[in-house]
RNA sequence: GGGUCCGUAGCUCAGCAGGACAGAGCAAGGGAUUUCUAAUCCCUAGGUCGGGGGUUCGAGUCCCUCCGGACCCGCCA
């Protein structure tokens, strides 16, 4: 629909002037009376033609031939009206190409890889990891339906400090049980230790699989196995949590084997080649002031342990060696600083700075009766993904995480979302496709007529002008879900849907389909079936139910 | 001190790569119910787009600066 106004803009541009500038934008002015896209071509080129605008306006709209639209020259914009056989002609196609219609198969389809949540198995998952988990789980089913192959990535930090010390924080509240404590671990405990209740049931777990055993063996020992068990457990819990919100991973990668397959020795021997590793102090730095970081970054601990940046380096590496063509990375927005070493280092080691695309996803703020809900880990008093799952259901979790951009905080009020009315913008969506299927129903039992089954298509040709404007909403999905894919921005889909939504409660209230004169009622219910497709598409993408009634 | 994001109607926010008189939801006030589900719809009111400068034919949008807010800046991950 727009490729043919687009095709056809081109040719005249090219007979008139032998050439298409730069930045020409088609698209659908603010104000509808403006028509159904328009350009701004006249405005470029006055620039190089030194013309008057609103010449080359009206000069391009005597040349442009109109099939099926129309075009207007105003105020030096070119203005086009889709006409109504044009228009028909897509509720057609979309109904017979059902929810195929909105997604032309990318030319050149990409292996790509996206990572997300990623959060240290030290903890429940919180709500901010759940927006993250949305936001990439959407994302990956845009690409997807493009046509592109897309690998979900979970990176599970199962190395360094922070697992040591949830080991250590299980096992101090293991000795705890049995009425000990642990003067040679309370310091660290109580600074650097999980505080969490999670932490106390692990710990009554071992005394359960255990009994005392772990007192007796060497306090190493007993830590190492508090680790390994309790990593292993959350994870598991991760997992159930992000099945519950309806996101899954292709792959779980260990941080851990990258050291068993010593990537993260072979990429620091590669930065040493380079020459951008020096050492002092005891410790391994790397020049990442010499990629625009606003220091140097240490690889390797005095201690001879290697950092998470290190690893992580590694990591990536190792991904580009994958074969990934394009990577994106959904990070916490505390990890903003970082974005710049890890390109720097990435650089160095001669990996296109395209590559690796980094998309931060910013915290979110839980409000109940007006007050904040704090979040924290350490000291245990938050309100965990699972809990908010719990209480106000997947589909409305979902919606809610993306109807902002992601790189902007989010507040979500529990109260709001509990609320089964309008208020609600999930219901208020869901609720519009439940009244086209309540019509559907009715009308198989009144008139014996299958909605679902009857093509409807013929009578396409029968709706009115003014059913137009509904219709139109729909077909603007496809124009929206372009635009995801090249913003990464999937918030752009839920508001499109309350537009939608909206313009189709309004036709609802003041047309009936169910109407003595039979054509018309055909059309209504083609009208509708098309409405219906939207909705479901676009449902199947943000992960949310498709309701047959509420 | 440096970085990221934000400042648009009373509140919560859209505004896509600059474009035509600044949009929506909620809240407020008024109205619609012999209906295919009123969990809906219609109408009204409400804004010097944080301030200032610049670039441009044109700036909420880009650049600079100032003010205000959130988050971050470890030989943690």
């Amino acid at each position: 629909m727009k490729e043919a106004v687009l095709a056809s803009l081109r040719d005249t541009l090219m007979s008139l002037y032998g050439y298409v500038p730069d930045g020409l934008i088609l698209s659908p002015p603010k104000e509808e009376s403006h028509g159904d896209y328009s350009t701004n071509v006249a405005f470029l080129l006055s620039k190089e033609l030194k013309k008057d605008p609103k010449d080359i306006s009206r000069q391009i709209v005597e040349r442009l031939p109109k099939e099926g639209f129309f075009a207007e020259a105003v105020n030096g914009f070119v203005n086009f009206r889709l006409g109504e056989g044009l228009i028909k002609g897509e509720l057609v196609k979309l109904i017979k190409e059902g929810r195929g219609y909105f997604f032309k198969p990318s030319e050149r389809p990409m292996f790509l890889q996206l990572e997300f949540v990623s959060a240290n198995p030290t903890g429940p998952l919180h709500v901010g990891h759940g927006r993250g988990a949305v936001v990439g789980d959407v994302l990956s089913r845009v690409f997807e339906r493009f046509g592109h192959s897309v690998v979900r990535e979970y990176y599970i930090n199962d190395a360094g400090n922070q697992i040591q010390m949830l080991g250590l924080s299980v096992f101090y509240r293991y000795c705890q049980l049995f009425g000990e404590e642990r003067e040679d671990i309370k310091k660290v405990f109580e600074e650097e230790g999980y505080r969490g209740g999670y932490v106390l049931r692990l710990a009554k777990d071992f005394k359960v699989f255990y009994g005392k055993r772990l007192l007796e063996m060497p306090k190493e020992e007993s830590i190492d196995l508090c680790k390994e068990y309790a990593h292993r457990r959350l994870l598991e819990d991760i997992k159930e949590t992000l099945e519950a919100l309806g996101v899954s991973f292709d792959t779980w990668f260990s941080e851990r084997s990258l050291y068993g397959r010593g990537l993260v020795e072979e990429v620091i021997g590669l930065l040493q080649e380079r020459d951008l590793v020096y050492e002092e102090g005891g410790a391994l730095w790397f020049k990442s002031t010499a990629f625009g970081d606003d220091k140097d970054r240490v690889l390797r601990k005095s201690d001879y342990s290697y950092t998470y940046f290190a690893s992580d380096i590694a990591y990536h590496w190792e991904k580009y060696k994958r074969g990934f063509e394009k990577v994106i990375n959904l990070w916490g927005a505390d990890h903003h600083g970082y974005e710049r070493r890890l390109m720097g280092a990435l650089k160095a080691l001669g990996v296109p700075e395209d590559w690796l695309r980094v998309e931060f996803v910013q915290m979110v703020r839980l409000l109940s009766g007006g007050q904040e809900v704090r979040m924290s880990k350490r000291t245990g008093e938050f309100v965990t993904l699972q809990e908010l799952l719990e209480e106000v259901g997947t589909d409305a979790v979902r919606f809610m995480f993306l109807t902002r951009h992601g790189d902007t905080p989010l507040d979500f009020d529990i109260d709001l979302v509990k609320k089964n009315t309008s208020e609600n913008p999930v219901f208020y969506v869901q609720y519009a496709h439940a009244r086209i299927r309540g019509v559907i129903r009715e009308v198989r039992e009144r008139y014996g007529l299958d909605a679902d089954k009857e093509d409807l298509t013929p009578y396409a040709e029968a709706l009115s002008a003014g059913d137009l404007g509904l219709l139109k909403k729909c077909l603007r999905l496809k124009d929206v879900y372009e635009g995801v894919l090249q913003s990464l921005s999937p918030h752009l889909i839920p508001y499109s849907l309350l537009d939608l939504a909206k313009d189709f409660h309004h036709y609802y209230n003041h047309h009936r389909v169910m109407v003595d004169d039979r054509s018309l009622m055909l059309s209504r219910l083609a009208l509708f079936k098309g409405v219906e497709i939207t909705l479901k598409t676009a449902f199947d993408l943000l992960g949310i139910k498709a309701p047959e009634r509420m």
